[in-house]
DNA sequence: TAACATTACTATAACGTTTTCGTGTTGATA
DNA sequence: TATCAACACGAAAACGTTATAGTAATGTTA
């Protein structure tokens, strides 16, 4: 096994001590000119690059951030760690990914293996199983050993740390609100069980959107879909069944609004066999816009999460935490950001 | 900033040496059982672990894997990291992800940050621009210096390391003869430039279906796309236009074969413009066992390329080369792995 | 010419581990 | 009672860096 050249070779073969290699390799003044020349000759022949292990070690501090998240098969995590991967890199810090496939074992095993000074700091989405525990003792730990932690999307209250979230609630106002403006008078959602935030709040924008025009909302119509394992292959039929029944029930249904794109998608395809035709006889708009939302059809009008830009954030609101941690100076009060959606019309929408 | 426990700490407190903290956690014979349980109910008590990174340094070996891919906003890519993060962690490993973006320097700078001691091993499959400048020296010299590195996909012979690819001219030829045997007669093949080597390949494997069955191929249905940033928000009219050019000159076109799902689901959506309806005027079989290829209208036919067993085969074989490395063992010759594919049959075909 | 700067280095400690090689007590043996 | 294991522990080196604190050999000043 060859080793890679280290400073201790450089100075070996050069006849001088390690520190004059290492400070000659940075310029310093206390070093001459002529030493600084043939070291660097020479380190550069040998293809010298420190180690940064070593360098970890000695500076306490990795330059890498860990991103836990529940699914990477999934667009919107996919745009997310793509915006933490950009700044971050930016930034100098490498990415590490943890998976925890939404499973809380998967989560607090991933947390401590990273935690035990592999990481800088956590960018983390909870997984489902984990909200459902409401047992959040891996993060308070992590948060106890002062490693900066940032939550996104999927965020609970209780854990004191940085977040970045989107406006759900809001955001799914918007499209209700969409969806009566274009005509639409009898609005379902297809959301998820309450214990996921993200469906939850999307739930309470439903509901505001229809108070405000004076709908009364039908218990009906809403349709809370447990989304476990909704996302591995074809556990959606028990989706397709139930919105079937809904639009038997109630055929005079004209709008829809579906926590995801996948809900959305698959509300669209019952609705066409059955002979709806979309969007004349159905508007139907989804959250988070990704590859689905653009290519179905008709394509799906969505309400757009902007993965990206809370990557992007979360990594700026780490990085800040990290650098104010080392410099010891007064810690900033906790951030919660929030990216606002906004809503792309396309082809499902009149 | 709380500085994490240490065995320096728990010797000081618990009036040992370091040497006899360490041992007495590793249950070392030399220390008596009654300093063992002593120093482990301190360390508990004080919440030990040990620090990764010095044990890095010490052993030389960062139990972490790098994995470079052009673009993490992709189905595919995404299940081959799946695959191989479910296969590293289950040997202890961690995985770091790094984006080129398709660009060579961001290729380069990733494999060079990562290259500097933070990884054990890499697993990269190759960056678009690289492939065309066919620059490899990045990937030599991190050969040179004996850092395994296993290839999947985008592969280049050139590269003498281990590969884990598609059968693709074999997929392409399997999916082309389903299209011929189901009754297509004129078959069209939308695919890449050729420095793609996939879409090369997938190319040979249609030639060869056509061959097997006496069709001459006409240069007019074979669509080169330039794929420059077709992933990137909206370059696809220029696909969209391409296909409708091609299916007003030839009308009769029944069959169609796509090396990848986005390029099948822009042909199928172009052709239902146009009229046709599928698979009854047209068939279509696409690349790629992806969300789009599920939930497509009418249902994708495609050959799946099972990612995660590619992840999960890529992870095996370098962390195989990563032991066998540090034993100093004879050194196994370079392996090719290539995991087949099969053909999903779906609504796009009859 | 004694005192002091300046120059150009080197030695050393430190980051947190593990591991090899001591070493001082015991108790048993000859 | 010397001798020798066995036992239980400690010292030190090593992994590859950086930073602090020396230290010789010059040159400058009063």
């Amino acid at each position: 096994m060859k080793k890679r050249t280290t400073l201790k070779q450089l100075a070996r073969e050069l006849d001088v001590s390690i520190s004059t290699v290492s400070k000659a390799l940075k310029n310093s003044p206390e070093i001459s000119q002529d030493t600084i020349d043939r070291v660097k000759a020479f380190a550069k022949l040998l293809n010298y690059r420190p180690n940064n292990i070593a360098l970890s070690l000695k500076n306490r501090k990795t330059k890498t951030i860990g991103i836990i998240i529940p699914d990477i098969v999934h667009h919107f995590f996919t745009k997310v760690i793509k915006g933490v991967e950009k700044y971050a890199n930016s930034k100098g810090y490498n990415v590490i990914v943890g998976l925890s496939n939404e499973s809380f074992s998967n989560e607090v095993i991933n947390m401590e293996m990273l935690a035990n000074g592999s990481i800088d700091g956590f960018i983390i989405s909870m997984a489902r199983e984990t909200m459902q525990r409401q047992d959040y003792q891996h993060y308070t730990e992590t948060l106890n050993e002062e490693i900066p932690l940032v939550m996104f999307d999927r965020v609970v209250a209780e854990i004191p740390c940085d977040k970045v979230t989107v406006d759900d609630t809001k955001g799914a106002e918007i499209a209700v609100d969409a969806l009566i403006n274009k005509g639409a008078t009898k609005i379902a959602i297809l959301t998820t069980k309450d214990y996921v935030s993200v469906g939850r709040l999307r739930t309470k924008g439903y509901l505001e959107a229809l108070k405000k025009h004076e709908i009364n909302p039908i218990p009906d119509l809403i349709l809370k879909i447990d989304d476990e394992l909704l996302y591995e292959d074809d556990h959606l039929d028990v989706l397709e069944k139930q919105v079937r029944e809904l639009l038997l029930i109630h055929p005079d249904v004209n709008g829809i609004f579906a926590v995801n794109e996948l809900y959305a998608v698959v509300a669209m395809k019952v609705a066409k066999d059955m002979g709806y035709e979309i969007p004349n006889d159905l508007q139907v708009i989804g959250f988070t816009d990704g590859m689905l939302s653009k290519h179905a059809t008709p394509t799906l009008s969505t309400v757009s999460q902007h993965g990206e830009s809370m990557g992007a954030k979360a990594a700026e609101l780490l990085i800040q935490r990290i650098d104010e941690r080392v410099s010891d100076l007064p810690k900033e009060p906790i951030n919660t950001v929030v990216i606002s959606t906004n809503l792309i019309q396309r082809g499902s929408t009149k």
